[in-house]
DNA sequence: GTCTATATCTGGATAGAC
DNA sequence: GTCTATCCAGATATAGAC
């Protein structure tokens, strides 16, 4: 048989991850021991040490490969897009991009989302920069809407970021992507976004 | 001097809480020991087990104190309201009293953001009345306005409210109530959600 | 690259003095 | 209502065989 959809149980450092990224998600940093991510990798505890240094280098790894998938499939994402695009297009890219990402690599991502204010400082400081530099880069394709006119002049975009970023990474706690559309989830989201929800009487002052 | 501001350290039952939520939200549930909790409530860890059966009895209260602060704030501010208040001033109601107080009760209501998910099956599942009736009234109000005709009718409201409550809760990861003014961030919030972001040209098709 | 074995420490929880 | 003392299970990490 050709090469069927359930994926096959990763080994070695991949695999390390993977079974610590899930874990986390479930029970937090200080909720999963190594020889519960042993045991899940198909190891034996101290194995382990042989693929990482610490259970914080791995909790940083992990939370490293979140970000970036989610970085990069927004930013090419949006590169593909023809250069006059509407707002409302790019805008509804960058939302489908990042749930599409954010809601597949779900146990890396939420990594981002739920622990990341519960790990060590160290480990919190070491990813900071791939973090800033998704953050400057929304506020880059943002902006440059505002530039153009076609985002309101007193929507703060910076606070307005951290709403969007906000609304979106918390359907990690409810959504599930085996049984929902990601990208009629988008579209729901960006509508809401773009639009608002008030029915439209004409006469607002 | 006549009662000042800087709240006094709790003791007892009260004191075991405040610092077991603080802690809590640093740290999440697997990260803070009942050692680390005693300390900070000026006791030795035996001494917990007079007010608290169990770690889990300590977070299920903590877990429960902070919805319920939420739902009472929100219903008392609606049900303050003049009887025909308009969807937007009862839509800003429920943004102001939701984020009032999230951010000031932050390490109860963080509980439920942060480490819900977390937390031993038992303790979730004993948590899910209080946290249904909180999202059964929000529905309510919500699907009252629709039916007034002043939210539009495409709006799914159980995923708005999901979406709704995602962008609240996330504030509680960067704001702090002491530096920034919670009315204003309610009103920014809601302006969004009500109006869009999109500048009104007058011919969207 | 994975194992076993172990050193060292910290966890939740209990018993009983005061 | 808080303490000390303790049980024992489980934690991270290391050493060295294979």
């Amino acid at each position: 048989m050709p090469e069927t959809k359930t994926k096959k149980p990763e080994v070695g450092r991949a695999g390390i991850l993977n079974a610590a990224a899930s874990l986390f998600r479930q029970h937090g940093y200080g909720g999963v021991s190594l020889r519960a991510i042993a045991q899940a990798s198909g190891m034996k505890a101290g194995s382990i040490y042989y693929h990482f240094a610490s259970k914080d280098a791995i909790v940083a790894a992990i939370l490293d490969t979140g970000i970036t998938a989610v970085h990069k499939e927004v930013q090419e994402s949006v590169d593909a897009l023809q250069k006059g695009a509407s707002a409302e297009t790019v805008f509804r890219t960058v939302l489908s991009g990042h749930l599409r990402s954010l809601l597949e690599h779900g146990d890396y991502t939420s990594a981002n989302v739920r622990i990341l204010g519960q790990v060590p400082a160290s480990v919190r400081d070491a990813g900071m920069p791939v973090r800033r530099a998704y953050e400057k880069y929304l506020d880059t394709v943002l902006t440059g809407l505002q530039d153009a006119g076609e985002i309101r002049a007193d929507v703060n975009i910076a606070r307005f970021r951290l709403m969007l970023i906000g609304a979106l990474n918390a359907t990690l706690e409810w959504f599930d992507p085996d049984k929902g559309d990601i990208d009629a989830l988008a579209n729901d989201y960006a509508t809401v976004f773009l639009n608002g929800i008030l029915t439209l009487t004409g006469d607002k002052t």
